[in-house]
DNA sequence: TTGTAGGCGTTATCAA
DNA sequence: TTGATAACGCCTACAA
């Protein structure tokens, strides 16, 4: 009586078949030259149905060395829809290739402790893992794949693109004859990183068009604070009469702050987003802003890991810019 | 040269510290009757910090016939920000003791089949789980914990007690001398089973305060059919002054479709949302909406899996329901 | 107080 | 084409 546990064993499965347990590994994993006869296969196949068979993750993982989960390590900003979207689409991606996805916020944990533990098949970061983790980790056979902010040419590096946004943004609102331009940047400082990419892009932005820099003013999440702002754009000379806001929800943020000094969006102050939240159509006004279409990211992001593990190369998918405008009523 | 791979064992700690493998085991894991001298221990802890050892999850897995996995099965619901915040704080907590958070969206994957393959050390569903389906996995030694949306005093079932929202939102409508009352809801059908509690929970409050029924017409994720309801709730006779909207969302379509046909809040028709979104303080007017703090809620449903897993018991929290009504101005 | 040895369920090497 | 057999790294009786 070996069973012990309630577990059903490729063993169980073998004895059922009537065949050694090597022959179940074999038939269970496709293994390549060898040759099982179509009975036997077929015996076996029936064995693991009856039986209810399933493969037990860690013996897996022991003997292969790596397991079937994907460490995803999150920057600690405040987890907005955005982020939180993308990993639900990059886990749902990952799942369908038998991959499990565990994500972590940067904070929390070293990074060495943890993979060296769980022993992941691949490891996603959304910031610059130095040049030794990574090489220490792909030693180790875990496949690694960071979501880099600025540009890169580096295949292995999945780029979104921050500049990029700024940019657009700014350029619909010179297409919509503003001159002087001005950047709600969010209160909150661990959104520092992005901030500095996006205001870059918007800054490159102007100065290609031969307009001044946008006039950059902090517009937290805080009515008073916003109606200030918003008074402090309307009232420079010359005015302001486009901002470009850090995301959607400083732009509800501005937005609100404009209405309690009567301030009117498009005509006083134009105002564009970024996100396309939910709810921003339904702001007021509705709510222009920039969709940075989460799902080719995470169908990309979750390409380039299920590439790297299972060592085939899915079809490259068309190397568009996951970024769309969306025209709605506020800029 | 038994060291193939690239990985620090149990043994090349032991090897490091001169001691037997056994008692690397023993001192790591604080083994109660066995009594390590200090020496030991401390020869050991410095090989451990030495090397940078950690023990692999997988072999501790196979052996203890659990991983650290703990799995989380989620309604397939459009995830909202509510929903994926609970996720988070969960996972930060759970991962303050060692257990690694996995998530599924309910569609996609067979209970069964996951748990069997993962060995987790405990499984969280958000859903009824059958009878059967947990019994065996209990027998498997999985903790199990259902997180029931209908009212129970079982300790074992964390609640979240959507008839309530219904009747709190109730409740303010009713404390503003609103006497007939509207619920908004959703256009999405996977959203069924949460609605019916919480219109349940809306009618029950209507009945107790002697006023009719809630007039129940669907708010989708789209201004003018929001519109045509809100003069539908107008016209009606006696006019419906109030409504309670399923959640903040649908309460942002309503405000704008009110907008659209000139109705405004609170005074033509007061909305009151549920989830206090991020946005809530910025719609216009501000959103009245009720808070259901996942804090409290995710610090509860991670003392219980903690709790099961780990045998201690954590001290338990107080009882509080963990929903507030939230005053802004639209209701 | 410390060490020896066996097995958890898989995969892979080598014979047959 | 199939079957013994040996690891993978860890925990834990049991022995010393």
């Amino acid at each position: 009586m070996a069973r012990r546990t309630g577990r059903v064993t490729a063993t169980d499965v073998a004895k059922e078949a009537g065949v050694s347990q090597t022959t179940v590994s074999y038939v269970l994993n496709n293994v390549p030259n060898q040759k099982i006869s179509e009975q036997t296969r077929r015996r076996v196949l029936d064995a693991v149905a009856k039986l209810g068979y399933k493969p037990s993750a860690a013996a897996r993982a022991l003997r292969l060395g790596r397991s079937d989960l994907v460490l995803l390590f999150l920057p600690d900003v405040p987890v907005g829809g955005t982020l939180t979207a993308l990993v639900e689409l990059l886990g749902d991606e990952l799942e369908r290739h038998g991959l499990n996805l565990v994500t972590r916020r940067e904070r929390h944990s070293p990074l060495e402790s943890l993979w060296r533990e769980l022993m992941p098949a691949a490891v996603m970061t959304t910031f610059d893992v130095s040049a030794e983790d990574a090489a220490s980790m792909r030693a180790a056979g875990i496949h690694v794949v960071s979501a880099g902010m600025s540009p890169t040419t580096d295949p292995g590096v999945l780029t979104i693109p921050q500049h990029l946004i700024g940019a657009m943004q700014v350029e619909r609102l010179a297409a919509t004859r503003h001159s002087r331009i001005g950047y709600a940047a969010p209160g909150d400082p661990r959104l520092e990183g992005f901030l500095a990419l996006r205001l870059d892009g918007a800054r490159a932005a102007c100065a290609e068009r031969g307009l001044e820099p946008p006039v950059v003013l902090e517009v937290p999440l805080d009515i008073s604070a916003a109606a200030a702002a918003a008074e402090q754009w309307h009232a420079a000379v010359p005015a302001v009469t486009g901002v470009c806001a850090y995301n959607d929800e400083t732009a509800f943020a501005l937005l609100a702050g404009m209405r309690r000094v009567g301030l009117a969006a498009p005509n006083d102050l134009a105002v564009i987003g970024v996100d396309n939240d939910k709810l921003a159509p339904f702001a007021m006004p509705p709510l222009t802003t920039i969709d940075n279409n989460l799902d080719v990211l995470a169908g990309r992001a979750a390409r380039m890991i299920v590439n790297g593990v299972t060592g085939r190369s899915l079809p490259a998918p068309p190397q568009v810019t996951p970024l769309s405008l969306v025209v709605r009523e506020s800029a």
